[in-house]
DNA sequence: GTCTATATAATGATAGAC
DNA sequence: GTCTATCATTATATAGAC
């Protein structure tokens, strides 16, 4: 691994660990072993460095959100879909933790947030709508209905992890459990008897 | 009002301004018309004045999650719980905004933030109780299925207004609407045709 | 690419006079 | 209670040698 990747897979063990207004650049070249001087030759601030994680973080989105196959689709990859999601988030939690006051600090990345976050939102709601026309959920009345299921369900995902540790709980297989069943349940509407 | 006062309001406007981080107790003094020096006086440090205002905070909710009226309730009792709670989140939206990374850095301030939060539960719990008694909603299946609805209610109702922020949009009246509008989904499952 | 050394500024916090 | 003055520490960032 080069110091480039290197001061990126750091960052991300102490931001997670720390916060982001915890850690130094200096901590960081620290804990990655190399001089300050270095890290300023590969990233001109810690805001740079940000960037990039956040990016990793989109990348993983859009490869979580895309609309899966071509054959009629089982619950099955709904709950993938849900659970890979979980993993993302786990492994980004930093930006979960501290995401409305980071994008706040820098308006070109929340528009990179904007894009990325409507992409994933669109491949979630094709989602539905494949189930729709498997005959696995009921259509929604209209379009306004199944964009309050998109947003719903967005919201959730997005905010379970960091609601369990709100709550003091460990993010394991219990928990993840749950947040599942939660997501059933505001897709309760659309399952047929 | 007096110093200590001054102190407090000066916080969490420049703290909703700009986050906690950026916001250094030499800005606070100067933009509340005081010396450094005074500030400590009042407060021992920064975190000392971000526990101030969660108490604040917590004095709010415990407000508006009371169980309401002896009277049968009605619908519009929800709907007000529902937005004097955006209200709250709104005036102390850097909290929200940081919630996770803050509570991390003080185990004694996430111990109370539980025990304000469990009450605040319990008490929207007593209010779903009391609809189904009035015979306004059906009631749910079991414990585990009110448990886990006034779970996503509260997720739900705490995350909206940042969600709207993230999304680039206002917290206006619109917003609002839409916000109550989710949660009606939310509870759809318990609406009498 | 990587280092050492350093400039510059800001931060949290205290001492001591009034 | 409030101020001025000041300290020790840390942060970001750059210059220049190798």
């Amino acid at each position: 691994m080069n110091n480039r990747q290197r001061i990126i897979e750091t960052s991300l063990s102490l931001f997670n660990e720390r916060g982001t207004s915890a850690v130094s650049t200096n901590h960081i070249a620290d804990a990655a072993g190399i001089s300050p001087g270095n890290l300023y030759y590969h990233f001109s601030n810690k805001m740079e460095i940000i960037r990039t994680l956040f990016e990793r973080l989109f990348a993983a989105w859009d490869e979580v959100f895309q609309l899966p196959v071509k054959r009629a689709p089982s619950m099955t990859d709904l709950e993938k879909m849900i659970t890979a999601n979980y993993q993302i988030i786990w492994q980004y939690r930093f930006v979960y933790r501290e995401q409305a006051a980071l994008l706040r600090q820098d308006t070109e990345l929340q528009a990179r947030y904007l894009e990325v976050r409507q992409r994933g939102y669109e491949g979630f709601a094709a989602l539905i709508e494949a189930y729709v026309t498997a005959g696995v959920l009921s259509p929604p009345a209209d379009d306004k209905e199944l964009a309050t299921l998109t947003e719903l369900c967005w919201i959730v995902s997005e905010q379970w992890p960091i609601n369990l540790e709100l709550r003091g709980r460990a993010f394991d297989a219990d928990g993840i459990m749950e947040g599942t069943n939660l997501m059933r349940w505001v897709l309760r509407p659309l399952f047929k008897e």
